[in-house]
RNA sequence: GCCCGAGUGGCGGAAUGGCAGACGCGGAGGACUCAAAAUCCUUUGUACGAGAGUACGUGUGGGUUCGAGUCCCACCUCGGGCACCA
């Protein structure tokens, strides 16, 4: 898209009879254009860092106290350069988080506040596939394009600070990262630096050399217990790469032949297809890379409580890590033992059976010849169906019996072992232990072929009241099972654990564990559904993985050669092949330049020969840390200077609750469809980071906050086709589309929806103020609200009457009125108030609506009172800052307002000499009264009773009792 | 099925347990204009009433309270997330 001439596109200049200074659409460009050049000019967002090559020690120190201003760090989610631009439903956020930067640079703050481009990724390369120039020149024109719309809407970004994840300077230190990962081992029993953690936790990231000179000290035994010296060069590494955070393996991975590439498993959707694309996902064994986020799947849930997020989001991590307490049991077995993941280990008693996955190694022994047939068939039909139609809850249970027992360890009962493919081989051991009387699936399986299902626990009377049946231990009787609290019956054996009169699944768990580890049939575990991140992706405009091999694995390409740059080639397309041809095989496009996978290197043993690894990292990579290099986007020397992120981001003196606070942006504000991928990942290195010693903060994002979503109507023809949304009419509550009806839906905005609306649109009717005052207008910031394009012109008016009150349509000059009477200064002193402490709440929208009563106001006095105009044109300013930098200049300042102070209000002029109190009888609003502020209640009842209304409402009636809530109501009970 | 949110005029929304509907759009009426647009002014929850006013009113039903949009219980609807995870 070419940037649009902004002369000549004006309705004010059409028309000879509007004033030559209203605040018209042409006056907001020129003003806004003038202003942002002026910013520019004079850096006027330049934030400074206490270190490094941003250091401005003097800029650091507030003038108004002479000391240090405290910092902010805000930051916004980095867009995609996208090719189709910016519409009016991105910069919901980022005009938010502008406001709240602006104005907390007037209430004294250091704001670091920036903006950059996540350009690597699928949809920068379909993009480029597209239109068949190389991602490299269709990223830069899109991020350039980008930029240009963002910084029309006067955002107050700091424009050294901007980053672009494609430029080799920032990917270096994204390679840099990987290594760091790459050669570091997580260490569950090392104890956790100190601070900001609990004492005495455990668990920390260490470097790998660490590791290595345990096993060559002998300090650590190898895992076959063989002397470190006696192994081979490959045993050896083998050994050392197993223990890696980041490892190659060959694993079941999600192959997407439709997009050419392996995904992760945060990026296939609930019914088996990749969310870019919508194409279908296949679980294939491949050797890719993965990074072993599941050793920190406990403090990714546990530190969720140190972060000032919303519950939907932290609720959303803890059921993706989906941790689960419970307890490994074995079931001994002719073909050995059985091993199962259990989360009600106190229900082994009414264990009646077992069911293992198909797919489980097990199946083959345990078969017994006559059951053989029928087991393949099965083992057959459940290989042959997609993950997605055996994971449909609602099908009725099938499974087949192999013929085999195997021993429940607590009473030695032989239960038989049968197949299901309800039972999922990814998650646990693959095979459970079935509580018909406790497990809703189990039950049904039960029912369905005839196994018992002897009763546990002795549900309460009301559970089976409300199911209408007599109380009883017949579970034929019961439509369900029972799952909860309730006193155990039959789950006691000799050998000591006894259950029977106990009623706390709690305590029954310890105590069944307990007795499993000290008979050896079992411990108590954890187990997680979050699984290891698949990091490696065969596509081309991604980071490459700064990794060579030879015959024994991976090796790292030494820190002083990154980056690993991406070679440029023509043929950057990925083969992609028919989405449904799952046996086909991934092919990188770097795998087809052999000039550069094959590579002569000296790493420190003398030149050999080398192949580079060809897969490139995910789309997230750069995001994982991109808001550490906003700190200290120069420094060559390393990702961000020690000083400079614990200035930013280190811990502050109180968390959430009272608790340590972990350190982190300030506020971050972005979508919730990165809940889980973009979140998930981000903390996992920042975590790495932390336990390295790289960083000062344990968590990335202190403060989350979600904006809503701006949805716009769209339309649909009889066919069931969206049409131009802008193309239709609207005649009494009906929509038509060039004369043919059309139905109306919201959605989000969008090329697909045909109901993008452009900024630039926007900005040629009206201006970038209006746009972002508009925006912010129409509801609290975390809402998804509909666009209007109607209602903009609400915030267009309020913008020309505040203008005509300071300054003279005809002359451009200023022109103010009198100062103001004492109700007036005492309503900005009011408004002054509210607007800080909407402002401070990220209340945007009720901000505005003060302000526009306060202008409200004073057009009602004809001009703005002399006195007035200052505060007002300060208050308004980091809604509107190009208006109110003209005003200002036009004020007499020739200075920019960016750091002048916010007004504060004198609380004398917050109270009232008289208030009006509302009076009640009987709860019914009936009368007001004006009564003193502090007249006591004696004085307000008084006044109350004998208010004439109130007498007439009361009819003669005597009041038994008055309540009177100070500064608040009156209420009379007759 | 489970877990989160949210239901207030014609529309977007406002309301520390204390005058429901701030503010904006839209509608109606008026000013300016040859006329229109733009702009400005007045008005605008519903019903009844000439009017003062009266009654009703925050998804539904109950409850707590002097007083409930707000707190509690049950239900309904919509949006989001997870979903045979043992």
């Amino acid at each position: 898209m070419q940037p649009r001439s902004y002369s000549g596109c004006s309705m004010a200049h059409a028309d000879p009879d509007t004033p030559p200074f209203r605040y018209s659409a042409a006056l907001a460009q020129d003003i806004e254009m003038r202003w942002q050049q002026y910013w520019d000019a004079n850096h006027s967002f330049d934030a400074p860092n206490p270190a490094g090559p941003l250091a401005d020690p003097v800029a650091m120190i507030d003038p108004a106290t002479g000391q240090s201003r405290p910092k902010l760090f805000v930051l916004d989610m980095f867009p995609y350069p996208s090719g189709t631009g910016l519409h009016v439903g991105h910069p919901l956020g980022y005009i938010g988080t502008d406001v709240f930067s602006r104005y907390k640079r007037m209430a004294g703050f250091n704001v670091c506040y920036t903006m950059g481009f996540d350009a690597f990724g699928l949809p920068a390369e379909q993009y480029a596939v597209q239109t068949g120039q190389h991602p490299a020149i269709t990223t830069a024109s899109n991020v350039a394009n980008m930029r240009r719309q963002l910084k029309r809407l006067g955002l107050s970004h700091d424009p050294r600070r901007s980053i672009d994840t494609t430029d080799p300077g920032y990917y270096r230190w994204t390679q840099w990262i990987f290594l760091q990962i790459f050669n570091s081992w997580y260490d569950a029993d090392a104890p956790a630096r100190e601070g900001i953690r609990e004492p005495g936790a455990k668990g920390r990231a260490r470097p790998i050399s660490e590791l290595i000179a345990e096993f060559e000290a002998g300090s650590r035994p190898t895992p076959d217990g063989r002397a470190w010296a006696t192994l081979t060069a490959g045993e050896q590494r083998s050994v050392v790469d197993a223990h890696r955070l980041a490892y190659v393996s060959e694993a079941p991975v999600n192959w997407c032949p439709g997009l050419g590439t392996v995904v992760a498993n945060e990026e296939v959707t609930a019914d088996g297809r990749s969310d870019r694309g919508n194409f279908p996902v296949f679980k294939r064994n491949m050797r890719q890379w993965m990074m072993r986020i599941t050793t920190y799947a406990d403090r990714l849930i546990d530190d969720l409580d140190l972060l000032d997020w919303t519950d939907a989001i932290k609720t959303m991590q803890r059921n993706w890590i989906g941790r689960s307490d419970g307890a490994r049991v074995r079931f001994a077995s002719a073909a050995g033992d059985i091993e199962v993941f259990t989360n009600r280990p106190d229900t082994l008693f009414g264990a009646t059976f077992m069911v293992l996955a198909p797919e489980h190694p097990l199946v083959d022994s345990l078969t017994t010849p006559e059951h053989a047939e029928a087991v393949a068939a099965y083992r057959a039909a459940a290989a042959a169906k997609k993950d997605i139609d055996r994971q449909d809850a609602t099908r009725t249970k099938t499974g087949v019996y192999t013929g085999a027992t195997a021993t429940n360890p607590v009473n030695g009962a032989q239960v038989p072992v049968w197949i299901a493919d309800y039972v999922l081989m990814g998650y646990g051991t693959g095979a459970i232990m079935a509580v018909p009387c406790g497990d809703a699936r189990d039950f049904e399986f039960a029912r369905q072929f005839g196994l018992p299902i002897p009763a546990i626990q002795q549900p309460p009377q009301p559970w089976f009241d409300a199911h209408g049946i007599e109380a009883t231990l017949d579970t034929g009787t019961w439509p369900e099972p029972f799952v909860g609290d309730a006193p155990y019956v039959q789950s006691s054996n000799s050998s000591g654990l006894t259950l029977d009169g106990l009623s706390s699944v709690a305590e029954g768990k310890r105590l069944t564990n307990a007795w499993l580890e000290a008979h050896d049939a079992g411990h108590g575990n954890t187990n997680f559904k979050l699984r290891d991140w698949l990091f490696s992706r065969q596509r081309y405009w991604g980071e490459p993985f700064p990794i060579v091999y030879d015959e024994h694995g991976p090796i790292a390409i030494p820190d002083a050669d990154l980056p690993v740059l991406l070679p440029e080639t023509d043929s950057f397309s990925p083969r992609t092949f028919d989405p449904d041809d799952e046996f086909s095989n991934p092919e990188s496009p770097l795998d087809r330049l052999d000039w550069w996978t094959e590579v002569e290197l000296d790493l420190g043993n003398g030149a050999h020969a080398y192949r580079r690894d060809t897969n490139v990292m995910p789309q997230w990579a750069g995001s994982c840390w991109y808001e550490l290099r906003y700190l200290d986007p120069t420094n060559e020397k390393a990702f961000v200077d020690p000083a400079v992120e614990e200035y930013w981001m280190g811990p502050q003196d109180v968390g959430v609750d009272g608790r340590p606070h972990p350190g982190g942006v300030d506020l971050y504000v972005g979508g919730v469809e990165h809940a889980v991928l973009h979140l998930l990942y981000s903390r996992f290195w920042h975590k790495v980071l932390y336990d390295l010693g790289h960083v000062s903060s344990l968590e990335p994002y202190y403060r989350l906050y979600n904006q809503g979503m701006i949805l716009a109507a769209a339309f649909k023809d009889e066919r069931e086709i969206y049409v131009e949304a802008t193309e239709v009419e609207e005649h009494e509550g009906a929509f038509s589309f060039h004369g043919e009806p059309v139905t109306r839906e919201w959605g989000k905005m969008g090329k697909s929806l045909k109901n993008a609306v452009s900024p630039d649109e926007m900005y040629d009717a009206y201006g970038a103020d209006t746009l972002r005052l508009y925006e912010m207008s129409t509801g609290p910031m975390d809402a998804s609200r509909p666009w209007e394009t109607r209602d903009v012109v609400g915030m267009y008016r309020f913008l020309q009457r505040l203008w005509r009150n300071i300054v003279d349509e005809q002359t451009g000059e200023l022109a103010l009125g009198a100062p103001a009477d004492e109700a007036t200064v005492r309503l900005l002193h009011r408004t002054i108030d509210g607007v800080r402490a909407d402002l401070d709440g990220l209340r945007i929208n009720t901000a505005i609506s003060k302000l526009i009563e306060l202008n409200n106001h004073i057009t009602k006095g004809g001009r703005c009172p002399s006195d007035l105009a200052e505060p007002i044109t300060l208050m308004i300013a980091p809604l509107c800052p190009h208006l109110a930098e003209e005003l200002w200049a036009k004020l007499g300042h020739a200075d920019t307002l960016i750091r002048e102070p916010f007004p504060v209000a004198d609380p004398q002029l917050l109270i009232e000499d008289t208030i009006e109190l509302p009076v009640q009888v009987n709860g019914k609003f009936r009368s007001k009264i004006a009564v003193a502020s502090d007249a006591d209640d004696a004085t307000v009842e008084a006044v109350a009773l004998a208010d004439a209304k109130v007498i007439a409402a009361l009819a003669g009636a005597v009041p038994k009792k008055v309540i009177v809530v100070p500064g608040r109501t009156v209420n009379i009970v007759a």
